[in-house]
DNA sequence: ACGCTGACTTAGAACATGGGGG
DNA sequence: CCCCCATGTTCTAAGTCAGCGT
């Protein structure tokens, strides 16, 4: 959002010491607010901690600049429910802010911009590391979940048949549901339907009016819904101002928690609203209901000494109240559709999340030390039978295509979908081109995304191994690896051989849980998923690294735009090695269409332009003018091309999951202190803080 | 050894916002 | 100024994998 404009570069910690950045990027004024909004908890000090804690603790505090003390005055008064009331510190974090950040956090006299508002972040990564082995915290204390509000009859009537039908509220409340999706995809699908009129005929009761789906009429309550929508587009700004003001103050109690002696974010404490399932792909459960969870679903983790959250519901109390300190979630239910547990966790910012984060990424730079030594194992069971050589290679294929370990599914309750292991015999076809054997894979991996992919030898010829690169459905088996992908083809061959059917298991003998137990014997905490993430974040760094010594660097820094057209590009071969991709708009071909008119238009101009010249007086301003003219149109055109390579392709899965984000901090600061919020948007700054601080333009991955 | 429960990460779509260009 | 689109945020589904109980 709003902070994109100011890009500032982030400050190599080497060698400059650093200006501000903390202040302004940080307001501290944001901690006023929040603080009294949340106010709810209670900072353990309060409640009789043990010695070590207490001593942790103000260890803690020291560092954050000692602000707590004064702010505690304040919160009291929101809370009336609490006994206790909590500091909620906010803590700014910079350390050379801090202090200042205390004093004007209370007094506070400014601010009239528009704030934009930065978490304060607990850092974690300064602090030692204090907890036992698998204790998450010490101290948690928050305020629960809160409720959608309870389904309002509409009164609105929908038709059967040509008849006006009164419904109860309980059954108008799912055809609700039902009308409001008349308009996705969802509509259309026969097990859709199927399921819905499976759990609406049930609520209308045997003898009902209603007698099947086909000849319903939700067009009434679709009319409605939309008259709903409209009306609340109409409002002023004022209004939705207000409104949205008022949920804030109703969820601010919910939004902050305290954990230990610090404040973190709530990542989701929202009950999930009824409606009806939304699978994706193929999903044998789709448009069923899913139901309204209760209290009596909910159970509550906190820490014993801390005051347990309330149920908002009246008449209602939770499932139960639970104190497991080895575990990160706040709440539990479990869903109505699967049975599934649904957790309520801190945010993606908070210091729990951070540092499991960190901890992944070092597992993955942990591999990078073992991976010549793993692969050449690989490589050898390769050419063994059996058990073995299915294990291989299918750490093969794991580790060449990051492709998913593949647990089993039931196809009864899920959609049908694979990764390695449960890759069925349908899913590929072998084959040759002039280069030598070709594997083609094509199946449905998670969330039911396409995975088409022939991987084939690199051409000796540049032109096509050009050609190949550019195509995001070809991938060339990386240098070194050309004697194995052939020893591969070959089990492949045997792993699919005709004695199998189509939807037989190409790994007969494998399963994830297997699998990860030979990873476990190559390397302490190897697991399949963690190649997914090493190799993601090596590409990163070696294609980042390009830039060192390309022949073309200084055009690629020449300015914000090219360089960042570097790193996305360097981003895009991540995201095609992980496959992560994304809806295409339903408008892009007339965006496309506008773009090339507006092209041709400027080319025609340019024309025009280039006539005149001829004849024109004053051809020094004439010349200007045209390349002025020639600088746009191939501005547009590469934004077209941008456009076009990105249309299915999804960047922000592999930052936000898979690449160390200190691979990007030391390159910016490496590379002309490029702004980081060019590549980060404001939601990655504050979860990768801890990077942030930790890489200088040294660091690699 | 294996199936199931539980906890946590990863994922794309839906939805909201707001800035730039006509 | 308005609208369109890009980008950011929220939502919740769908994976991975450990550990437990049988």
């Amino acid at each position: 959002m709003s902070e994109s404009d100011d890009d500032k570069p982030l400050k190599s910690s080497k060698k400059e010491p650093k200006p501000e950045e903390d202040d302004d990027d940080v307001p501290l004024k944001k901690a006023k607010s929040s603080k009294k909004e949340n106010v709810q908890s209670q900072v353990k000090e309060e409640n009789a901690p043990t010695a070590k804690e207490s001593k942790k603790k103000k260890k803690t505090k020291r560092k954050r600049g000692d602000d707590d003390d004064d702010d505690d005055d304040d919160d009291e008064e929101d809370f009336d429910t609490r006994k206790k009331k909590a500091p909620a510190k906010k803590e700014k974090s910079s350390k050379s802010s801090s202090k200042s950040a205390k004093t004007d956090g209370k007094g506070q006299p400014k601010k009239p911009k528009k704030e934009v508002k930065v978490e304060p972040v607990y850092e974690w990564w300064k602090d030692e590391q204090p907890l036992a082995q698998g204790k998450k915290w010490r101290f948690l204390e928050h305020n629960g979940v809160i409720f959608p509000p309870n389904y309002e009859p509409h009164g609105v009537k929908m038709k059967y048949d040509g008849q006006i039908i009164s419904l109860t509220p309980e059954q108008e409340a799912i055809a609700t549901m039902y009308a409001a999706m008349s308009r996705t995809d969802y509509a259309g699908k026969d097990v859709f339907k199927k399921n819905f009129w499976k759990e609406f005929s049930e609520k209308l009761g045997k003898n009902h009016a209603i007698k099947d789906l086909e000849n319903c009429d939700f067009q009434p309550i679709v009319d409605h819904l939309d008259a709903e929508r409209e009306k609340k587009k109409a409002l002023t700004k004022e209004e939705k101002l207000k409104i949205k003001q008022a949920k804030e103050k109703t969820e601010a109690p919910y939004v902050t928690v305290v954990l230990d002696s610090h404040l973190e974010k709530n990542g989701n404490f929202r009950v999930e609203p009824a409606g009806l399932f939304r699978g994706r792909g193929e999903h044998p459960k789709m448009g069923q209901v899913k139901g309204v969870i209760q209290p009596e679903d909910i159970t509550m983790n906190c820490s014993e000494d801390a005051c347990p959250p309330r149920c908002s519901l009246p008449g209602h109390a939770w499932q139960s109240l639970v104190h497991k300190d080895e575990q990160t979630w706040l709440a539990f239910y479990k869903d109505t559709i699967n049975g599934e547990f649904k957790y309520v966790f801190l945010s993606a910012g908070s210091s729990l999340k951070g540092q499991s984060d960190r901890e992944k990424f070092e597992k993955a730079r942990e591999l990078k030390k073992h991976v010549a030594r793993i692969r050449q194992r690989i490589t050898q069971g390769l050419k063994s039978s059996g058990l073995e050589m299915q294990q291989n290679t299918a750490l093969w294929l794991i580790d060449n295509l990051a492709i998913r370990a593949g647990n089993e599914k039931d196809t009864n309750e899920e959609a049908d979908t694979v990764g390695c292991c449960s890759l069925r015999v349908e899913h590929i076809t072998l084959g040759t081109d002039e280069e030598g054997p070709t594997i083609y894979f094509n199946f449905l991996g998670k969330d039911s995304i396409e995975y088409k992919n022939l991987v084939k030898l690199r051409p000796k010829d540049e032109e096509k191994a050009k050609e190949g690169e550019e195509n995001p459905c070809v991938s060339f088996v990386r240098e070194g690896e050309e004697k194995n992908f052939r020893r591969v083809v070959e089990n492949m061959r045997s792993l699919t051989s005709n004695s199998k059917k189509p939807s037989d298991d190409v790994f007969d003998q494998l399963n994830t849980s297997s699998l990860n137990t030979y990873l476990k014997d190559l390397m302490p905490g190897l697991t399949a998923k963690v190649f997914r993430t090493y190799n993601a974040s090596f590409t990163l760094d070696q294609e980042l690294y390009k830039l060192e010594d390309h022949p073309e660097k200084s055009s690629f820094l020449r300015n914000d735009a090219t360089q960042l057209k570097f790193y996305n590009d360097a981003n895009y071969q991540v995201a095609i090695l992980c496959n992560h991709s994304r809806a295409v708009s339903k408008t892009f071909d007339s965006q496309v269409e506008k773009m090339d008119e507006k092209i041709k238009g400027l080319h025609e101009e340019l024309a025009d332009l280039k006539k005149k010249k001829k004849s024109a007086d004053n051809k020094e301003q004439m010349k200007k003018k045209i390349a002025n003219l020639e600088e746009r149109i191939s501005k547009q055109e590469t934004q077209k091309q941008i456009k076009l390579k990105l249309a299915g392709v999804a960047l922000s899965t592999s930052k936000v999951n898979y690449l160390d984000p200190r691979i990007t901090v030391a390159w910016c600061k490496r590379f002309g202190n490029f702004p980081l919020n060019k590549v980060f948007n404001k939601s990655l700054i504050t979860k990768f803080k801890w990077a942030i601080d930790e890489a200088d333009e040294d660091w690699r991955f």
